[in-house]
RNA sequence: GGCUCUGUAGCUCAGUUGGUAGAGCGAACGACUGAAAAUCGUUAGGUCACCGGAUCGACGCCGGUCGGAGCCA
C-alpha cells in the first residue's frame, strides 16, 4: 500500500463513527484511533455520541475513554498518545484508522507540528497583564517584538496573542503564528465526509434531542455526583454545559436543547471551513453510498 | 367601548433636541502551531407596519388605518 494510515474527519453527524468500523472490517487487521477531543473523556457518552460498547466490539478502539473528565489533555499530549497508539497498530501489522472531527487534534496526529513550549507561570502572568493592560497594549508589544504574528492574529483574539508572547519569551524566537502547509508523518489518505448543511442541520437537531431522551441529563448528574471536576477542555463540551445549566435552573429543557443544537451547529460550520482547505482531503459525497466512494478512494490510494 | 403602552435586520432590542439607521444573537465565509466542542476576524441582511399632512428634509412631529400588550368598564 502507498498509504499506511488511514483517517476519516468531516462534520459533526456526518457519520464517522460507522464509516470507520464499515472500512475496519471491509479491509481487516485495522484498528481505529479517536481523534474526538471529547470522546476521549470515560464517562461523558451520550452527549458526545460515543458509539455503544457493543457497536465497537468488532473492531478495537483506541484513545476513547482514555482519561476521566477532571484531566487537563492538550493538543500536545493528545498528539503523542496518537502517535504512539498508530505506532503501535503499524508495529502489529495492522492498519489505523484515525476517526475523528477535532480539527486541530487530527492534525496533531497525522502532520508534522513541531509545538514549542509552554509555561504555566509565564502565560498566567500574561493572561493577567492583559487583563490589566488591555488587549490591544499587549498586541502592541506582540508588534514590537514580532511584527508578523502580530499581522497575522488580530489583537481581539487575546488567546492567541498571549501565546505568542509566551513562546517569544521562553524561546527567543518568533512564535509560528500560522499553519505551515500540512505534512504527513506518514503515509496518509485522508477521507472527509461532506454532507449538505440543510440537512446536516436537521440530523444535529434529531441528533442532539435524542441525546436528551437518552438521559443525557441523567449521566451529567451522575458525573457531578461523583465529584469529579471537569477540565478546562471537558467543561466546555456541547450540550454538557447546556444540561449542567438546566439542572442548575438555569436553563429551561427547550433552552438546554435549542442552544446545544445552535451551537453544535456553528461548529459543524468551524469544522467544514477547516477541513476544506486541506486540499490532500478526498471527499465523499453522503448523499451517495459512503462505503463505495470510500473502497473506491482506498483502492486508488494503494 | 374608554385609557395607556407598542409595531426598527431572521430573533431580542438601542436610536440623544427632526439631517434616510446601530448592537447582541443568528446566517454565510475565513483564520487557527500546548484550552481547539477553544479563541477570534470579515461580510451580507432593513421602502424604520401602512396611508396622508406640516417641513428644504422624518424612524423621529401631527392625523388616520391595520396589528400586538396591559389596565378600566
Amino acid at each position: 500500500m502507498s498509504f499506511s494510515v488511514l483517517a476519516v474527519v468531516g462534520p459533526t453527524a456526518s457519520g464517522k463513527s460507522d464509516l470507520g468500523i464499515s472500512i475496519a472490517k471491509a479491509i481487516g487487521k485495522a484498528e481505529i484511533v479517536n481523534a474526538d477531543a471529547m470522546q476521549l473523556y470515560r464517562g461523558m457518552d451520550i452527549g458526545t455520541a460515543k458509539l455503544t460498547k457493543q457497536a465497537r466490539a468488532d473492531i478495537p478502539h483506541r484513545l476513547i475513554d482514555a482519561v476521566t473528565p477532571d484531566q487537563e489533555l492538550t493538543a500536545v499530549d493528545y498528539s503523542k498518545l496518537a502517535q504512539a497508539a498508530i505506532r503501535e497498530i503499524l508495529d502489529r501489522g495492522n492498519t489505523p484508522i484515525v476517526v475523528g472531527g477535532s480539527m486541530f487534534y487530527v492534525a496533531a496526529a497525522l502532520d508534522e507540528l513541531d509545538f514549542a513550549p509552554t509555561d504555566e507561570i509565564v502565560r498566567e502572568r500574561l493572561e493577567a497583564e492583559a487583563d490589566s493592560f488591555g488587549a490591544l497594549a499587549l498586541h502592541e508589544r506582540l508588534g514590537r517584538l514580532d511584527p508578523q504574528s502580530a499581522e497575522r492574529i488580530p489583537a481581539q483574539n487575546v488567546r492567541r496573542v498571549v501565546r505568542a508572547l509566551e513562546v517569544i519569551e521562553l524561546t527567543g524566537a518568533p512564535h509560528k503564528s500560522s499553519l505551515p502547509e500540512p505534512q504527513y508523518l506518514m503515509p496518509t489518505l485522508q477521507l472527509g465526509i461532506e454532507v449538505d448543511r440543510e440537512l446536516l442541520k436537521e440530523r444535529i437537531r434529531i441528533r442532539v434531542e435524542r441525546m436528551w431522551e437518552a438521559g443525557l441529563l441523567d449521566e451529567v448528574q451522575g458525573l457531578i455526583d461523583s465529584r469529579v471536576s471537569f477540565s478546562r477542555t471537558a467543561a466546555v463540551a456541547i450540550g454538557y454545559a447546556q444540561a449542567r445549566a438546566q439542572l442548575a435552573g438555569e436553563l429551561s429543557q427547550a433552552e438546554a436543547i435549542e442552544q446545544t443544537i445552535s451551537l453544535t451547529n456553528r461548529y459543524a460550520r468551524r469544522q467544514m471551513s477547516w477541513f476544506r482547505r486541506d486540499t490532500r482531503i478526498k471527499w465523499l459525497d453522503s448523499s451517495g453510498n459512503l462505503e463505495n466512494q470510500a473502497f473506491e478512494q482506498i483502492r486508488l490510494g494503494q
